[in-house]
DNA sequence: TGTTTGTTTGTAACGATTACAAAGTACAAC
DNA sequence: GTTGTACTTTGTAATCGTTACAAACAAACA
């Protein structure tokens, strides 16, 4: 077995081949910021802080084309609970999020942790994409 | 019993005052359109034409001040759905919505037709402030 | 009616995001 | 390797929804 710290966790460049995406530079680095840990919750301008800091040269606006593309691409998924910012999720399995209001962070709650039950049927002509479930906390007074 | 035309669905002016805001022209307007129909799910910039189109001379400064005013007020609900707008919500019973990706639309599905079970505990220190399940539709293929 | 305090307005500023064209790079063919 | 081409990256300008701000205005009340 190879050593743990060679081990490519993310396996970045095959994700990227099967995205039919070219392995730049900075597809990779950012790639494997993003997929080496996981549940990851990132928003653009933090991703590219934390390259910068890990001295990885990499432009604002690659850092945005680069989200975008691996949500395109079904690597990442957005979630949308703040105004203000966009979220970039690498977990995309199906699952639900605490949203610290005071902080802004997000935490993952499995799928299997919230049961949703008895769903309406979609308007006519409609079909569900996906369910969102956004449990809004605040810290305790 | 008064005439239907002269009737205030709204209470607007009672609303107000129990909010501690000044009836002006504009909030009277402005609390007219929103409150004389139910279930509503509009933009500042849909208001604000809205209230165009009406005759009611409004600037948009003051459609998104009202908005707020309303909303701290709680006359008004925020709905986070889409990453690009914001859309405020004249129902503020506890329930939750589809959102059509498509046309942007908005549509109320009462509390009692999803039933959450299993809500897992909020991370130490943190109260659950609400539960949105946004149900996202898209045009049948 | 006068005074005070809250409100409205137009416009400038803001912050996140996107558009764009020029410069650079991966890759396949030679 | 070298070359040619299509795809990428980059800095920066533009965009868009929203907020800030100070001057003009209006409601409340003595």
């Amino acid at each position: 077995m190879e050593a743990v710290q060679n081990r490519p966790y993310s396996q970045t460049l095959q994700r990227l081949r099967d995205a039919g995406l070219r392995p730049t530079r900075q597809r990779l680095a950012l790639g494997r910021l993003l997929f080496d840990s996981h549940d990851r919750h990132v928003t653009a301008e933090a991703l590219h802080e934390e390259a910068q800091q890990g001295g990885i040269s990499v432009s604002l606006a690659t850092v945005y084309n680069t989200l975008h593309q691996f949500t395109d691409a079904g690597l990442l998924r957005q979630v949308v609970v703040d105004a203000s910012r966009t979220y970039f999720d690498t977990n995309i399995q199906e699952h639900h999020h605490f949203f610290n209001e005071s902080d802004g962070k997000l935490t993952d709650i499995p799928a299997d942790q919230i049961l949703l039950s008895a769903l309406p049927q979609a308007p006519e002509g409609l079909n569900v994409a996906r369910v969102d479930v956004i449990v809004r906390v605040t810290p305790a007074s």
